[in-house]
DNA sequence: AGTCGAGCGCGCA
DNA sequence: TGCGCGCTCGACT
């Protein structure tokens, strides 16, 4: 299983809902390359079957989405999860998912 | 508090 | 090879 992959199959196993942050993946992998768990869901291939909006930062600020600071769409995707944002941030403490 | 620099894994030039 | 990313953290202003 590539790095990739793995970082893949782990976003799927979100549940609607709730979010997580590209540090929580890294740890699952047992990996300190969190740069590179953001850098496989950018050019991740199947945006459909992966929700990758619902990884975020650790600080809950939005990263990216769709290879671009593209937040409004992440954020609105969100949102209508049933996730509240406050000033394009998101508390962590509520809706963060640990594998 | 804010900012800076290093470490990580993989694709692209 | 070498650099740059949907990042984080520990040191310094």
């Amino acid at each position: 299983m590539n790095f990739d992959e793995k970082v893949l199959s782990l976003c799927k196993k979100i549940p609607k809902g709730r979010i997580s942050t590209y540090k929580e993946i890294a740890k699952a992998l047992k990996t300190k390359a969190y740069r590179a768990v953001g850098n496989a869901l950018r050019r991740n291939k199947r945006p459909i079957v992966i929700p990758c909006h619902r990884v975020l930062n650790s600080d809950g600020s939005i990263g990216g989405y769709q290879g671009k600071l593209n937040n409004n769409k992440k954020i609105s995707l969100l949102k209508k999860e049933g996730i509240k944002i406050k000033n394009n941030k998101i508390d962590l403490k509520r809706y963060l998912f640990r594998f």
